[in-house]
DNA sequence: CGATATCTATGATCGCGGTCACAGAAGAGA
DNA sequence: TCTCTTCTGTGACCGCGATCATAGATATCG
């Protein structure tokens, strides 16, 4: 997988983790070992119990435990998921030995940072049917057919919705002619924009 | 003032902007010219007409621009406001030629990063209160007073809330022995946590 | 200093979405 | 295959918080 992050990482050799569901990653308050790349599946990292952010496959986890004596939050295991552990201390070695993968490493967090800010507009924004549309969009369901990688009720958590009323504005975007699906994952959002 | 990237940004010369309400600071898809950091009011950044992040006085903004040609976003004063340019390629050269600095200003990102997380697991409560107990306790009134350095209802609106809920809320708090308010904006969070 | 805008605050009403309840569909495992 | 779990989906009810209305308290500015 050609992750945006992998220029970064290629130099370091990571130890590979296979998961079940439910298999903790880490935990809040031990010391920080190492960075973090999803191969696949999904992984919660969740802070006081609740769901702080879903690393989907392709991106990093732990990396703001870097700099950090001890992880900030829980990671575990959404389902059988493959990550690669980076050991820390090799990741900041070779960051401060190879200048142009450490402004690498900087325009990935700014990206991260980017979407975590999204994300919280998303949140703001009042009304079911504004989130998931937001979300949708987000999602590039504007652009043409998208197809999510998790199951639609985990998505409604991670908006801010129960399922119930996830599915009812599913539905109701649909019969207004704004949405469409394919199957029950697929999603395109047709409709008066741009 | 005492921002936490002074250190990142300390040997570069910004340009002092001074703007109304409404002034652009830079438009999505001009080539990138700078970094901001916010002195004085608020910044709205906006992608696709839908707002993505407002960057509060003592925060960066622009920080993922720093290493793309183009701006991805809009950003537009919200009510009069001052801001430090600082010139994309002083920065860059400055960051390459500082691999110290450079790790420093991952370890902000990196932080920033941690700090909107933390503001999705806010968002995501359920209920005024809980979302008002977690805003009072992050800001340090569990551990004594704390003086928040804001109108009420610009808290109310960060948090998802309208300011009627807000103070509603409040009430009720100190109503049930819970918080205790001293002046208009003294706040104390008494009771058996932690 | 007085005029004006903003902030703080509370009450009444109403609609959205949470909760509860139920059920078919799909997937996992034996 | 059959069972069991999870996911997807819909309906009924009702409580919380958004909205509208109003007003005193503060802040701002000429």
């Amino acid at each position: 997988m050609a992750a945006d992050y992998a220029k970064i990482l290629e130099g370091i050799t990571p130890k590979r983790m296979v998961l079940a569901d439910g298999d903790v990653v880490m935990r809040a308050g031990e010391r920080v070992s190492a960075i973090f790349a999803v191969e696949n599946g999904h992984v919660a990292l969740s802070r006081h119990g609740s769901v702080v952010h879903v690393a989907d496959p392709g991106t990093l986890f732990g990396e703001s435990g870097l700099f950090s004596e001890t992880n900030p939050v829980d990671a575990v295991a959404r389902g059988p998921a493959v990550v690669s552990a980076y050991p820390q201390e090799h990741v900041l070695l070779f960051l401060r030995a190879h200048p142009e993968i450490n402004m690498a490493f900087s325009a990935y967090l700014a990206r991260r940072l980017n979407a975590a800010r999204a994300r919280i507009e998303l949140a703001k924004l009042k009304g079911a049917e504004a989130r998931v549309v937001a979300f949708l969009t987000q999602a590039g369901a504007a652009q043409g057919w998208i197809k999510v990688g998790q199951p639609l009720s985990h998505i409604a958590a991670d908006i801010g919705l129960t399922h119930e009323a996830f599915y009812r504005t599913l539905r109701k975007l649909v019969d207004k002619g704004v949405l469409e699906r394919n199957g029950r994952r697929g999603f395109w959002l047709r409709g008066g924009n741009e």
